[in-house]
DNA sequence: CTGTTGCCTTGACCCAGATCAACTGGTTCA
DNA sequence: TGAACCAGTTGATCTGGGTCAAGGCAACAG
């Protein structure tokens, strides 16, 4: 309920996603012309931040927090499609609306541009475009990589892939090294993960308690996780357990 | 078995996808450009374009026939993750390796790139880096959007998306309006269709059985389809019956 | 301290789709 | 002419995960 607020100064060279959002390959002469059209607006957890078909007027970088997208049909079936983490980015130049719903997982802060600036602005800075193009990218292979999960994955080898993406990516934000116990505090419901993952919330929890039942997980609560072992838990998901890390 | 050759003049003028690939908006400068360091390559129905990990020395788009991006576990399971259409672009400008697997489901001509040059042609000719994004933005909606159907929608459902999938793409490039009923080949085995649906080819020939005898689809032999109303095919599916065309 | 609400867990049962297996018809090759 | 081989169909059976239903437990309000 209390109103966040912008977690920094709000100058564009303290900002904590500086060096990996939209922005990361501007110079200090169009950083200044991206802070000059930026503001920032704060979400709380569950608000939606764009609905599905609305036109929307803006574009912009999840600064803080947690948000997802998300498709529904009629009938109410639900799938998450996305999970945008700090630094990502929401909407698209030179499109309308937004195919899917944008809803606030966490409370979010976010840093805007108006679109119609920022699609000029992008225009004439290839180093924007091109960072687009990358970032775009790198989400095509996600989802693809998501796509095999949905298909092909068991229900629990669909938590063990849930769980150490989530590790890996809060691992590479805070400290202790790549190996060693990782933990972290699920920033998802048991109902948000079964609808990333294409399962019932009866579903996560089973596997969930069945995970840690066999030592690859321990909970504290329902949403504090330690990972004892990584390449367990890698294996577990199905994938290589060599995360790409050799000796 | 046979050879199949450029089908046309080979000029990029001449090119039956000039206006949908990566080159769509180039001027005739940056056409010549692209004519200058281009060359095609054939592959055969099955044939394995680029696999999965290896570097690849080529970008390129697919001129005609039909490839797929395919994901295999090390036990076997494997996900169709893309279906590259004729116009659609094959690999990564900035990227080494592919993390797929690309097999040409058809026979296909590619017109490739070396990517080298390509890149640094794309560095200095904003339009092409431009429609890159614009694909590559239209490849995420189409992956998330299998998301949806992979994770949430029934076999029969699965079925009829894929259907209608390439019943409105082959519509877009063939006579007859955008209504009436819809007459294609299907250019996918049973287990093709399969590892695009995340189902068995058991279950896939049990639903287009199904489909038949409902009356959604007509088959005549196992590959020539009739759809005779479009409008049921997509309720079948599960999606909105108004494809987005209204009175 | 008690009722309510939200999130989660656990159990019992069921069914869509997987698995295993037999069979059809077309095509190629000898 | 027929053996071998695909791609696909169909049947019988099994099972992972869905569905339905009953709590548990912490946070909070009255």
């Amino acid at each position: 309920m209390s109103v966040q607020t912008v977690p920094f100064s709000g100058q564009c060279s303290d900002c904590p996603i500086r060096h990996r959002a939209v922005c990361a390959h501007c110079e200090i002469a169009e950083l200044e012309e991206l802070e000059s059209i930026k503001y920032y607006r704060n979400f709380e957890a569950g608000q939606t931040v764009i609905w599905s078909g609305d036109k929307m007027g803006f574009v912009g970088s999840v600064v803080s927090g947690i948000a997802s997208l998300t498709q529904t049909m009629e009938d109410g079936r639900t799938q998450m499609v996305g999970l945008l983490l700090p630094s990502d980015f929401v909407g698209r130049p030179g499109r309308e609306g937004s195919p899917y719903d944008v809803i606030a997982t966490t409370d979010v802060v976010m840093c805007c541009f108006r679109k119609k600036p920022f699609e000029e602005l992008m225009a004439r800075t290839p180093h924007i475009a091109h960072r687009l193009l990358q970032m775009t990218l790198d989400e095509l292979d996600a989802a693809r990589e998501w796509m095999l999960v949905l298909g092909r994955k068991t229900a629990r080898e669909k938590i063990a892939s849930l769980l150490s993406i989530i590790a890996r990516r809060d691992a590479s934000l805070s400290p202790n090294g790549p190996s060693g116990p990782k933990v972290f505090d699920l920033p998802l419901t048991r109902e948000a993960m079964a609808d990333y993952l294409g399962l019932t919330l009866e579903t996560v929890s089973r596997q969930m308690s069945a995970l840690k039942k066999d030592g690859v997980i321990q909970l504290e609560g329902k949403r504090h996780v330690t990972i004892p072992d990584m390449g367990r838990l890698m294996e577990e998901a199905g994938d290589d357990s060599d995360g790409g890390m050799m000796a």
